[in-house]
DNA sequence: GCGGCTCTTGACCGACCGGTCAACTATGGA
DNA sequence: TCCATAGTTGACCGGTCGGTCAAGAGCCGC
């Protein structure tokens, strides 16, 4: 699975065969056909391996933010909050950055732009990830707007999926165009500053 | 051209043949071979063909604008300019949604995430497409900088990267939640809205 | 030693992949 | 009428795809 992952992320789900996949874990194909049912089966796999790193990281981000005393602070709290959730997404890509020595794309959003179209459990799957993400940076924007944190005609919601939206677009253009992926996190904070309040 | 347009479209590259591809065209593979040295060299004429049609949508868009006189409306003219460009890739997607039954993706996005990686002269190409896009929105973004339209701290190149990034994100999300076009113009109009001053 | 279980192995399957090719036909100008 | 050129055709190439399978290996309690 872990090879699983680097060979899905560096190229793709459809360029990479089984054959590969267990050449490069050691491993024999039959052996391979014992766990795995087909290969659509290891990729959900590996989604969920890669999700449940993501939750670790959003989480690990959210509580780096010292909790200021509750809403007194008008949304300062919350709004570090956001800005560190772009800050740990944007790590994550310049992890990847570094260790593969070029913005490799966003593991769900690879998967989902190659995938959704012809095959829909995997499209499915990667919908659900993608719906958790929104949901908890919606948590976020709706506390942000409960404090009066955001701008006026800003829809928590759609402000919430518009920084998933933000995240993906920027990878794929990243990734197209071989950019740095520092700017990945830039595009972020200057989209969350705007949605912002002046001064919070 | 045009069924490969389609078929690249609400499958993917990889996913559809040269054979099926010739038997939806009613061509026969070796004609097919006449014209085209590979099937890269088709996904490259099908790209220019989607630029093409673009960069005249763009156009339109722009002309539909009616021009305040100069710079006195402090920018107005060009925020219209800029909600008008959001309508105008909005309106091809939810062209493709009503032709299609459902939001099947941008033509270069979807390119670009299955084959950055694994073909590098697509993928240059693919960059290209998407650099005169930014450029194109960059122009917009840095004369309503020069009028003062633009909120403190909001860059207009990062911006210009934003929308288009924006845009793609959004139309990832919607393709795999299979949910409606008609979210992508609102989330680039609501960012559009947030990096513009009040009032403007 | 034995039976039963988990796991491994490599040969094998049909289907399909992108691409080639030599032979053929249709067309239009001289 | 003849020829050159443009375009067409379908058989064919080697390679790879995802997936199957019967046989066997290692290990366990008994």
């Amino acid at each position: 699975m872990r090879c699983a992952a680097r060979l899905f992320l560096t190229r793709s789900y459809r360029s990479v065969g089984v054959e590969e996949l267990c050449a490069a874990a050691d491993v024999r194909r039959g052996s391979f056909y014992y766990f795995f049912p087909a290969k659509s089966d290891l990729a959900k796999a590996v989604i969920d391996r890669h999700a449940g790193a993501l939750w670790a990281r959003l989480d690990q981000a959210a509580v780096a933010v010292p909790a200021g005393g509750a809403e007194v602070a008008g949304g300062a709290e919350v709004a570090a909050r956001l800005h560190a959730m772009a800050d740990a997404v944007g790590e994550i890509q310049t992890g990847f950055e570094t260790r593969f020595g070029r913005v490799v794309g966003c593991p769900f959003g690879n998967l989902a732009a190659e995938l959704a179209t012809t095959d829909d459990a995997l499209r499915a799957h990667l919908a659900a990830v993608f719906a958790e993400w929104e949901r908890r940076l919606a948590e976020l924007c709706r506390a942000a707007a409960d404090q009066g944190a955001l701008r006026d005609g800003i829809d928590p919601g759609l402000l919430a999926k518009s920084l998933v939206a933000q995240f993906q677009g920027m990878i794929l253009l990243a990734k197209t165009g071989r950019s740095a992926a520092s700017e990945i996190s830039q595009a972020l904070h200057q989209v969350i500053a705007a949605s912002l309040r002046e001064g919070v």
